[in-house]
DNA sequence: CGAGGCCTTGACCGCGGTCAATGCCCGTGG
DNA sequence: CCACGGGCATTGACCGCGGTCAAGGCCTCG
């Protein structure tokens, strides 16, 4: 739980007030490697924060797995249009690793959102955050060439290449492992 | 002012006391043809609602100006980058017709959260809308062909075509002005 | 009537995808 | 301790989608 609370005052400080109602709301989930945190098709009711471990998103692309997230320590996970809508998710998510997360039901955060204006505020601050990281992520799919996408990962994430085989990593930039391992053969 | 409280009030319902100290907040912007309202370097200081007419958003790419976003009334707008981080910004905003704004500075907006809980949700939700709608254009862009990415306008956006020339569509979809002309020919 | 904006069409080509074979590393069992 | 198998990565041959460059058609507006 320390880890969890020290980064949540990374993006605001809260009360202790606050602080102990979050406590009170979040438990804890353990995974071990391949173990799905959702499968699609489910309804994701809640959201998670990664305390170790790692996590990745893929989608079913004509029965290919086609990995399009990584989540590490200090992350916030769910399955955002599904969790936002309650509607069933159209992608899984999947533990790379022995993972510990901490996990809050949709109603318990609600919940929380009307007890403590500042835990909205907390929240409201990561979206902003979250947003302004998908945002690069649609300008390197849209506008950049794969060499151009590789080194802007070696640059701004270079962590991701340590930690995931480098078939998840092709997914995540949008190109094949092939094209992949040529690009690196090239330096 | 009445489009815009009439939009707002689908994201989340507010009490009076909060709309008024919304209305206090905007102030009416108004821009003609070709006008930028925020141009590259400058920090975008300001939050606006589009009342009446539309916007594209576009980088300068090796000369070219490159249309990534396009916004039509009841729309919000902002350089969310710039505006969030208060840096300079690296895209343009331009009038493609008379438009009419609501414009609301961000120090007002940040007031605005701290007297009324309520508007800050509205704010929350609305975050999360503009989340899933550019989820989809990540994975529109990472993902799909050409001429799946037209389809997918056609069914979702199709006011766009209705708007926009083409040149600006196909950037926008991430594809030149003939190739997407080449896929239009074929229906 | 001429100029310029917008769109289309054609010829060409290169980036990156597909398919398939091979190499490398490591864990497991004989 | 070595042999085998499977997961992961590399390499090569081939090709097609979509980009580039250039020309031409068709409006609208001055």
């Amino acid at each position: 739980m320390h880890n969890f609370l020290q980064h949540v005052s990374s993006y605001y400080t809260l009360s202790m007030d606050a602080i102990k109602a979050l406590q009170a709301c979040f438990t804890k989930v353990e995974l071990y490697k391949n173990d799905l945190l959702l499968k699609e098709g489910q309804v994701c009711t809640h959201l998670y924060f990664i305390e170790k471990g790692s996590l990745r998103g893929f989608y079913n692309i004509d029965g290919k797995e086609t990995t399009y997230w990584f989540g590490f320590e200090n992350d916030f996970v769910t399955s955002f249009h599904s969790y936002i809508t309650q509607t069933a998710a159209v992608e899984n998510i999947q533990a790379m690793e022995h993972t510990v997360l901490w996990s809050v039901a949709k109603a318990s955060l609600t919940q929380l959102f009307n007890e403590h204006h500042e835990i909205e505020r907390l929240v409201r601050i990561a979206y902003e955050r979250y947003y302004i990281k998908l945002e690069e992520r649609f300008v390197n799919a849209q506008f950049k060439t794969a060499a151009q996408k590789y080194n802007e990962l070696l640059q701004h994430n270079p962590h991701i290449l340590n930690r995931v085989p480098l078939g998840y990593v092709a997914a995540y930039l949008g190109i094949t492992q092939e094209t992949l391992s040529r690009i690196r053969a090239k330096l």
